[in-house]
DNA sequence: ACTTTATATTAGCTCACACTAAATATATTT
DNA sequence: AAATATATTTAGTGTGAGCTAATATAAAGT
């Protein structure tokens, strides 16, 4: 079995991936030194589960995609577990889920999606792995690319940061709201957008992180 | 935070105490080689969460004693709640609640113990600490130390071995239940007692891991 | 009381995973 | 093209937690 950092650093890499991941940017992201990354990535090499061209950038073998989606589908897992039997907030979530990711058995993981009817998405709209790794082809889209006056479904919302999750709830973006881009400010300014009954502005590093798609797909 | 290997040995040393815990039991439950459990002891006494007499035993201080409680409040609590979502078998309970238990918030450990009504027992039987580490004096007899047709209520059997666990589950012996018993072969042969429906023998060491209260309690 | 046996501890090693400081590559400016 | 800046890797350390082999202590048997 992986260990804990071993998982870690693999669920990091398929974050950043798909390839060339930047040993600085893996560092950053666990909160570890660059030469601590540097070494794992090195370890992982050894493994078999990463593919590392020095000074340019690491990126994942197939058996190591493989793993790391294994912990994506468990944490996906129990975030849609925890959302649906405890009520805790969108914003909770996350964290709860990525310390409880390492301890869940293939026998728990296999129970909790039989329960939850074998889910497609968590709570935040991200598309759970298969247990063997398959992961759907993601076809939404950058609420930031969507063009004006189109009719829209939010389908994705970031998940990392509970502070912009807040935020983003107090104001009506979650999974499965409509809205539609009335105006865009110009010079990088933001997007002015309308939901059913209020109409905000969101700036564009926001809505580089919420995918939707169109209403009538 | 304590690491899960610290929080696994103050939890086995809290399960072998009161005191004068020995090096060997505490390796074989948690599967080290002696010198290790020796070495651990030794850490966890420099931190004053162990008193430790050399060649003589372990014993938990007042703080080793809490956080040993807190493990296993988390792990009760994880017990209970994956019995009362899912259905597992209890005897699957052990296991998991054991790989899940240290990556358990607080907040998340009170999010569960609220969603369940703050129960004073887990499947089975055993009591679950307060958050302050109070444990509740437990009152229940041994099933072996009980006299011959008393009517009995189960209220604890051993969590441990599943196959013990699964075998006293297909003969109806988990808490709850209520049985008498009848009569007791010589030379720790074992009892033999009734239940609504049936009867059993049961052999002494196994009487020894399950307690019960007088009915009318 | 002495010897044997069982149990604990110490000594010395190994591995995983972190760190800092130093060295080396690569990228960017001037 | 040289100089500077940034990113990455190497070298060297530390700590936690495990192991085996050797030694010490306590308990039991003669």
């Amino acid at each position: 079995m992986d260990s804990v950092a071993v998982e870690n650093y693999l669920k990091s890499i398929w974050e950043l991936g798909p390839d060339d991941v930047a040993t600085q940017d893996l560092a950053k992201l666990l909160n570890v030194a660059p030469a601590s990354a540097t070494k794992m990535v090195q370890r992982l090499t050894e493994r078999g589960l990463v593919k590392h061209i020095p000074y340019k950038g690491a990126s994942l073998t197939s058996e190591g995609r493989r793993r790391a989606l294994s912990v994506v589908r468990r944490h996906r897992l129990l975030e849609t577990f925890l959302s649906q039997t405890l009520d805790l907030g969108r914003e909770q979530l996350h964290d709860e889920a990525e310390n409880l990711e390492h301890g869940l058995s293939t026998e728990l993981e296999t129970a909790i999606a039989n329960y939850l009817g074998n889910p497609e998405r968590d709570p935040h709209g991200h598309p759970i792995p298969g247990p063997n790794g398959e992961l759907p082809i993601d076809e939404d889209l950058l609420l930031s690319d969507c063009s004006l006056n189109q009719y829209l479904v939010v389908t994705q919302v970031p998940d990392r940061d509970p502070e912009l999750l807040t935020w983003l709830e107090k104001n009506g973006i979650f999974p499965g709201i409509k809205l539609k881009i009335v105006s865009r400010d110009d010079f990088g300014g933001g997007i002015n957008v309308s939901l059913e009954d209020s109409s905000i502005q969101i700036s564009t590093s926001v809505a580089n992180e919420v995918y939707v798609k169109l209403e009538n797909d």
